[in-house]
DNA sequence: GCAATGAGCGTC
DNA sequence: ACGCTCATTGCT
């Protein structure tokens, strides 16, 4: 009688060996941001293993969770609910993962699950599954690798090779191929029995890497990871990295957090890249959390671009990391030659040419000479409403400049607040007394204007070339070795086979009058990224860059020295304050909320709060709807604040404040 | 003095 | 969104 009435009302008997189960519940919420414990019915103790998703009764609700421990006993001093299902026996929470994700919500004051989501993609029933083969056995280790022309390269390989958690950040020589020194890396680790993954920005440079690594390593141990593939190639993939079979991952972003196993190498490339940082909370930045990944399991890391960001350049100056560079004889004979044209160079305002030509003269050459060698020619343009270009306000035809006809456009805001004249995207002039040539109105209007329209105006300038455009709309992973005008923007450069016999970098005035801590730094890093797909200067390659030859990043691509801007930048924000020589975090928020918050804040020693001050559009009143404030602290109290943050943030949710204040630390924009 | 009722809070 | 605690209320 017992028996059936215990049956009817569901009564379960906790498993005789580990009762308790230490469950993550998919809730986010900063101050639910710990384990609860629950009892395992004897049926589902063999299904409850550590990591796997459970379904449980919180606050009287059915929720998701993860099943991070079994224990024996529990701290817990009321009654304990039981497990109500375990979702899947499948283990996707593995020990390493949750301890990353346990220190990446710690490090941006954020919490577990919210990192757990970014990191561990829905499941796939189906999917989970299926059969799957045995994994292989460890690949021989790869004949060349390519690294023996940096100095610190060869010891790299042999630091991979024998399993020593060795940090370098590598400057890619300008011709380099890098997808296949960063596969032949990957190779050497996999010979070791051990487990890599590399992280690109985005799609194209995963399908580059991924053919790089295959080649080397068979398509067996390599998967391909990134945000667009459907639900069930993704998860299908993923589980392939999570049961040990591939062991190279090749991916976008999430595949930071990607649970290979016995990692052996953790890559990122081209760090600098804005695609890096997670638009979701609690918006981890892929090298910082590889950085935390490589330190937490004894991994090696490899922090790679052409160009060298502030960030990078902090671990080499800390000692944590070595610098991988070419010699200065090396990168001479590998990189294109470049140069500057500022607005002060006389050469342009007396040349007859620039003026009946629609491109400052040398770049018009440069192009023409390139065209003629049976070359494509990049052309490197800013994005699409970028910058707002200008035409006349009456006739509506174009503004252009009074010196080489190129268009005009309005740089925006500058630093210091002040409205700068309208300015030339080709040779940089800035023109404050505009007067339309066809009508005669001092009238100006702004206008939308984009790659097409830039591309429209080059093909009447080299008439009769080819041109093609690559850009948001539609991105070209790679065009022919033949004559033609490729107009890209920004991340978008498609690859030339052979190399581009030259590049024009136009957008240098609109990418270094922007307001922003990195405008110098993200400048250069395009640039070289556009450059090195250039020929070496041996093979003639060209690069003309429009803009002011004393400024340090043009001097830094002139003499293709990454390192150097970067010492240069992180020595700036040393002496300014910004990061990454501190720790700074951004709190957003209706005004009420960011100052109950701040309020709230116990700030570490010696940090201050900047602000708070208006976000977006300002009331009839001089109010805004949303404020932004600062919090600086030291880089030893960068724990410290996380911490307060989150404990404030906790107390907020908690007393179940209606409005919520976003925290993001070290975020890339902080004006 | 104490049960009945409801608001608020924590969430196992 | 449940169920517990605790304060308030109303009656003996």
């Amino acid at each position: 009688m017992t028996s059936t009435r215990r049956a009817r009302k569901g009564e379960r008997r906790p498993a005789a060996h580990l009762p308790i189960a230490r469950v993550y519940v998919d809730v986010p919420l900063a101050h639910l941001d710990r384990p609860f414990d629950y009892q395992v019915p004897e049926q589902l103790d063999a299904d409850a293993v550590p990591g796997c998703r459970v379904r449980v009764r919180f606050a009287g609700q059915l929720v998701d969770g993860y099943l991070v421990q079994r224990v024996s006993d529990t701290d817990h001093v009321g009654r304990l609910a039981f497990l109500e299902r375990v979702t899947s026996p499948e283990p996707v929470l593995t020990p390493e993962l949750a301890e990353l994700a346990r220190g990446v919500a710690d490090r941006y004051a954020g919490c577990m699950v919210d990192v757990l989501r970014l990191a561990i993609p829905p499941r796939h029933a189906k999917v989970e599954a299926e059969d799957v083969a045995e994994p292989t056995g460890a690949p021989p280790p790869p004949e060349h690798t390519g690294w023996h022309r940096y100095p610190r390269g060869t010891a790299f390989m042999e630091a991979l090779a024998a399993e020593r958690h060795a940090r370098a950040v590598w400057q890619a020589a300008p011709d380099e191929d890098w997808p296949a020194r960063l596969a032949a890396a990957a190779a050497v680790t996999a010979a070791a029995g051990r487990g890599t993954v590399l992280v690109v920005p985005d799609h194209r440079d995963v399908d580059r890497l991924h053919a790089a690594c295959t080649a080397l390593l068979g398509a067996d141990r390599v998967v391909a990871l990134s945000a667009d593939l459907g639900p069930a190639k993704r998860y299908r993939r993923w589980l392939a990295v999570r049961r040990g079979i591939a062991k190279v991952v090749v991916g976008t972003r999430a595949a930071m957090f990607a649970p290979v196993a016995e990692p052996g190498l953790f890559v990122v490339w081209d760090d600098g890249d804005d695609l890096h940082a997670e638009p979701r909370a609690p918006y981890p930045h892929v090298r910082d959390v590889l950085v935390q990944r490589a330190h937490q399991t004894g991994t090696a890391l490899l922090v790679a671009g052409f160009a060298r960001t502030a960030e990078a350049q902090l671990l080499v100056e800390s000692g944590w990391a070595h610098a991988i560079a070419a010699s200065r004889d090396t990168v001479r004979t590998a990189a294109p030659r470049v140069t500057a044209i500022g607005e002060s160079d006389a050469q342009l305002a007396r040349d007859e040419a620039a003026r009946s030509a629609r491109l400052p003269s040398v770049a018009f050459d440069v192009a023409r000479r390139a065209l003629r060698d049976g070359a494509p020619v990049l052309v490197q343009v800013p994005r699409r409403g970028y910058v707002p270009a200008l035409a006349c306000g009456d006739c509506r035809s174009p503004a252009r400049c009074r010196r080489c006809a190129g268009p005009l456009a309005l740089p925006g805001r500058h630093r210091d607040g002040e409205h700068r004249p309208a300015t030339c995207r080709w040779c940089g002039h800035g023109e404050p007394s505009f007067r339309c040539p066809e009508c005669g109105s001092r009238r100006i209007r702004a206008v939308v204007v984009g790659a097409g329209r830039t591309a429209e105006e080059l093909g009447r300038a080299f008439a009769g070339a080819t041109v093609r455009t690559s850009g948001r709309d539609e991105v070209l992973s790679s065009v022919p070795g033949s004559p033609a005008l490729v107009v890209a923007t920004p991340g978008a450069e498609p690859v030339a086979e052979g190399g581009y016999g030259a590049a024009l970098l136009l957008d240098g005035w609109a990418l270094l009058g922007r307001a922003d801590l990195r405008a110098g730094e993200e400048t250069l890093r395009r640039w070289m990224t556009a450059a090195a797909l250039v020929r070496p200067a041996g093979d003639g390659g060209r690069v003309v860059v429009i803009a002011e030859s004393a400024l340090v990043p043009v001097q830094a691509l002139v003499r293709w020295d990454p390192a150097w801007h970067a010492e240069q930048e992180l020595a700036g924000r040393t002496e300014l304050g910004f990061p990454p020589a501190v720790r700074m975090a951004t709190v957003d928020g209706v005004p009420s909320a960011v100052a109950a918050l701040l309020d709230e804040l116990e700030v570490p020693e010696g940090g201050e709060v900047l602000g708070p001050v208006p976000l977006g559009e300002l009331d009839g009143e001089g109010n805004a709807d949303r404020e932004r404030a600062l919090v600086r602290v030291a880089r030893p109290q960068g724990r410290a604040l996380a911490g307060a943050l989150s404990a404030a943030v906790a107390r907020r949710t908690a007393r179940k404040e209606p409005d919520s204040v976003r925290v993001r630390l070290d975020p890339l924009e902080i004006v």
